[in-house]
DNA sequence: ACCTTTCGTAAAGAGCGTGGACTAATTAAC
DNA sequence: GTTAATTAGTCCACGCTCTTTACGAAAGGT
């Protein structure tokens, strides 16, 4: 599982994690003279000199334009993360869409490409070798930028089971059992790590959105099922078998409508988009997201004061509170995050929901955590994916020699 | 909050660390020779032997008889770790006892004492104080047998905010906002920790029941109210502020009986102890452990087959079960333990309660985790509290010198 | 008895952060 | 315009901690 944090300590391990420590405060407050580092850290002046000059024999910092901080005294030389060395590919296979983005260590976005492409029952080794083929487009394209890819990291909308490289169990994309490590155009050429969709967007929200202001989160990540991402002490938090934040599941309406996953009232059935849709009197198709896209003419209903739309969706806010209800006491967040569709239609999803919410668990604690509302929505599992590659290399540097 | 995971290492950082580590293998192989250290840690002799030193001189370890463990060659002599040197008190408020034990740093109990005093709506002062009185006999008790207690650890029926020292909020006792810290008799004395019984509990089921077998597990400590203590690679998760896991808050029954909580048909109203004794038309009073308690009669009307206490119990079981397939959804633990209330009348609340689990959320994982019941019952979250003591000095023996 | 195996220790060596002194580059003051 | 003050970064000797190699100690096998 997880590092068992029983190893051993040698000089090697203190100086990757001293390398660590210094290059996060670099990535952190960007040019940043060793001084200052020393400050930050705690290391004296000649440690920080060491380890930086490590840092930029790996390629990954890099010495600057002089920054004077104080009035008087020797100006220092800023150092920074260097921009066009290793970067991090992040890749999305969804319902209606592949995606790639590339950023570097300074956490900027360099390329971005989606390509729309239905992939619901499509076969996966071609959804899978299409990606590849995206992938290595993506990797040639930042190269002319002098980018390194390091690592990929690919979201997928489903249950997967990241020891054995398996998904488990994706419904909107109909695969079941289907096997993606080791997929030739991927793990071949790159080291890639496979994650769920949810909590991906998850590390989107809290590297590119909100950020650390959020705390512990959970960020809800609506698409077509329903999943939560949930970051505690910066991490994702996946419990035992990397299941966790099944919020779709949850049960909603112990009467209401059967599920796949075998029981009745599932969250998902309730407040998913095609159950929104559907009680909104709308047909349930391809393009999702855009202008002419079906959540595009749920909110132009709802702007207009459509009936069986607002119905809609106040039940699925209703439906959704009851759930962040069960995951306010049981996971306890600083924020929720409302993302994916819930987004857009959070200005009508919102009240019925923090009613539901407040109404529970509220006079135990201080009071309901804040919901808020990402500002990322479709794009923040693909950036998530392209960050936590860059949050591996700068939490290990080491690996890169 | 935690520590960042952001600190230098330096040398006395590696010798802290690799302290614990060598601690960890013997207080985990009990009897273990230098040699075999050596390949359990991967250190070489010499640094085991000159650690072990250090533990020895500290006190932490002591050194016994040969032990011969391939055919030939030299015997080596046996490590242990000190039972008559450093131990943890865990001390307990409930509502209707108080109760102290100490463990060694082999985790053996060796001293046990439960008072019964109606605690609910007493002066929190003369609760504190109480308390006191008992840790100080504890304290001299078992420094008769040569132990020195190193830290105590608290446990209390409520959701406390533990930065701050206070308890927010303790239904059962009706505290409300209470400040625990500096309680005379403890802070002063000893380094004292508070934590929500429910956690505690979990803990002494992990250190004496199940163990590590359970992997990550969610331990149910129903008492008065439920709570429920999560286990997450051997720590207790607690949310941001400390709450998460609090089960009993979690909507069973929509329509149901209104809750203290501003909620209604909350679990607690239908599976908590009262809502079950209620339900089965027994008087709701002390003492509530032991032959004659309300819930040893329970026992003798379910065994009698008594309709309405087997209709509370079922009733409670599917309640709980629906509460613990939320629980799976978002936390996905590996292991369900039944603890508190729910060990003695496992044999009922099991059967409904798996069935309405496994309806669930079944069919998207391998299946849902099994159910055990913890063989601990009440004492667990005293254990844990003083094994909590003890797992503070086997982390981090550096801070004994 | 003698060889082999295994345990524990001792002495020398190597890696890495520390501490203090030294050089470099700038501003403030006279 | 020179000098003092201040701050940045480097150099070198040192100390701490793990490793390597070597050696003596205590058993069993022959």
């Amino acid at each position: 599982m997880t590092k068992s944090a029983n190893a051993p300590v040698r000089h090697a391990t203190m100086r990757e994690r001293n390398l660590a420590v210094v290059l996060e405060h670099i990535a952190r407050h960007q040019p940043v003279t060793r001084a200052r580092l020393a400050e930050l850290t705690g290391f004296t002046k000649t440690t920080v000199s060491n380890l930086v000059a490590l840092l930029e024999s790996a390629g990954l910092v890099r010495g600057g334009a002089p920054v004077h901080e104080g009035e008087r005294g020797r100006p220092g030389v800023g150092v920074s993360v260097h921009g066009d060395g290793a970067a991090g590919l992040g890749l999305e296979v969804n319902v209606d869409y592949l995606a790639a983005c590339v950023i570097d260590l300074g956490k900027q976005v360099r390329y971005r490409h989606v390509v729309s492409s239905d992939n619901r029952g499509r076969e996966p080794g071609a959804v899978l070798d299409a990606l590849s083929a995206l992938a290595a487009e993506a990797v040639s394209a930042v190269a002319g930028q002098g980018l390194t890819v390091a690592g990929a990291a690919v979201a997928l909308p489903g249950l997967l089971d990241r020891e054995d490289g398996v998904v488990r169990h994706a419904p909107n994309l109909g695969w079941t059992d289907v096997p993606v490590t080791g997929a030739p155009g991927l793990d071949a050429a790159l080291p890639a790590e496979y994650d769920n969709e949810a909590n991906l967007a998850a590390l989107g929200e809290l590297w590119f959105g909100g950020g650390t202001r959020l705390g512990d989160f959970v960020h809800v990540s609506g698409e077509i099922g329903i999943g939560a991402g949930i970051v505690v002490d910066r991490r994702v938090f996946r419990g035992a078998h990397g299941f966790a934040g099944e919020l779709g599941h949850l049960v909603a309406e112990p009467a209401g409508p059967p599920c796949s996953c075998g029981g009745r009232g599932c969250l998902e059935q309730i407040a998913g988009q095609e159950a929104i849709l559907r009680a909104a009197g709308l047909p349930v198709t391809r393009p999702a997201a855009g202008p002419g896209s079906p959540v595009g003419t749920l909110v132009d209903r709802l702007n207009s004061g459509d009936g069986p739309a607002l119905h809609a969706v106040d039940r699925a806010g209703r439906a959704l509170g009851g759930a962040l209800a069960s995951v306010v006491n049981l996971i306890d967040p600083d924020t929720i995050v409302l993302g994916g569709v819930f987004s857009p239609l959070a200005e009508w999803v919102r009240p019925p929901l923090q009613a539901v919410l407040s109404e529970g668990s509220g006079s135990l604690r201080r009071g309901v955590p804040p919901v808020e509302v990402s500002g990322l929505a479709e794009g923040a599992a693909v950036l998530g994916a392209a960050g936590l590659v860059v949050e591996r290399v700068i939490a290990d540097p080491a690996l890169l020699l």
